[in-house]
DNA sequence: TTAAACTATGCAAGTTTTTGCATATTTAGT
DNA sequence: ACTAAATATGCAAAAACTTGCATAGTTTAA
């Protein structure tokens, strides 16, 4: 499992609060890892716990109160010690796959109006990457070097869009004649 | 939840038992969408109980009794019903990913020596795929129709591993220099 | 000015998935 | 002759994840 090393991973770079790591997975960490609130506020209190991370309460002006979560060095080390350790590979479940596959039971036209909701889905997350990656290509060279990591990250979902993209069009084609 | 729709959509190809479902996962289905024998067996039940798969006990000479389901015309209901409803976009959740966005914490030949592996795999499930392709190319166009689907499903995973792999080979220069 | 969206967190209950254990026969390889 | 792999299924418990509800103040746009 490691919704717990993606919170680490992220609490290394940086103390945040739960909101804050939301935020977080819904933008960069997002693209490969997804969790819900609920979940990273279960999991927050978890490795508390756990003694991987400390919380401090920070009283906010105007806004309510947050609750900080900050790697503790015990934290680190299990970290370290998991980045050793080979990660099982990827499990995909993808529902929009299955639906194809068994889409003789339906009409064209469905399979295709939902192959063109994603395909907007993916068109936009493409261009949000490639952003991204325009503000990355700007930095300078030292810039460039520390966040050489993310952007390798971000290139697995430039490329992975871009294949999808190609796929979907493919496979419109295909269905439509 | 579409494990439940993924055995409906195979059983409604044909009758199957758990042990030929989890093959039929680790074959064609099995590169979008994944379960272990547990899942299989206990969705089974669950499916049973609903109504929308019915079972019967098949005695095998020299192998152990099988218990072979089908799906019934309200399974088939269901599954119909299904397809028509949009499928919400695929969760992804992958390790790799973390742990390379987190690599600066371990030294760069750990990262090197995992991506490699997976590349091996990656490499090995591509050319299975091209196997599976060049089986559907060479029949007839009749046949072919009759399997486009899977097939373009097939293409999503030959195009998807392709982009995988240009990635990798992309990351491990990059981490190299 | 009113509704919607954003900030910020959490309980409780339910569902799904994973893990560990358990059984029993056959077949293929060494 | 022995071992491993394949065939075939399942219970029980734990862990992980989702869903629904709940609170409460602030900001922003119609």
């Amino acid at each position: 499992m490691s919704l717990k090393h993606a919170i680490l991973v992220l609490l290394e770079t940086e103390p945040s609060s739960g909101y804050d790591l939301l935020k977080q997975f819904k933008n960069s960490l997002g693209y490969f890892w997804n969790a819900k609130h609920q979940q990273i506020y279960q999991q927050l209190k978890h490795l508390s716990s756990e003694g991987l991370i400390e919380c401090r309460l920070e009283k906010q002006a105007g806004k309510p109160d947050k609750k900080v979560y900050k790697i503790t060095t015990s934290g680190v080390t299990e970290l370290s010690s998991w980045l050793t350790e080979p990660v099982s590979p990827n499990k995909i479940n993808d529902a929009l796959l299955v639906k194809i596959y068994g889409g003789h039971l339906t009409l064209s036209r469905n399979l295709l109006s939902e192959l063109e909701d994603h395909l907007i889905l993916h068109q936009t997350t493409l261009l949000q990457l490639k952003e991204i990656e325009h503000k990355y290509l700007s930095l300078s060279k030292n810039l460039q070097k520390k966040y050489q990591l993310p952007y390798i990250t971000l290139r697995r979902g430039i490329l992975g869009e871009e294949a999808w993209l190609q796929w979907a069009n493919e496979a419109i084609k295909m269905i439509k004649k």
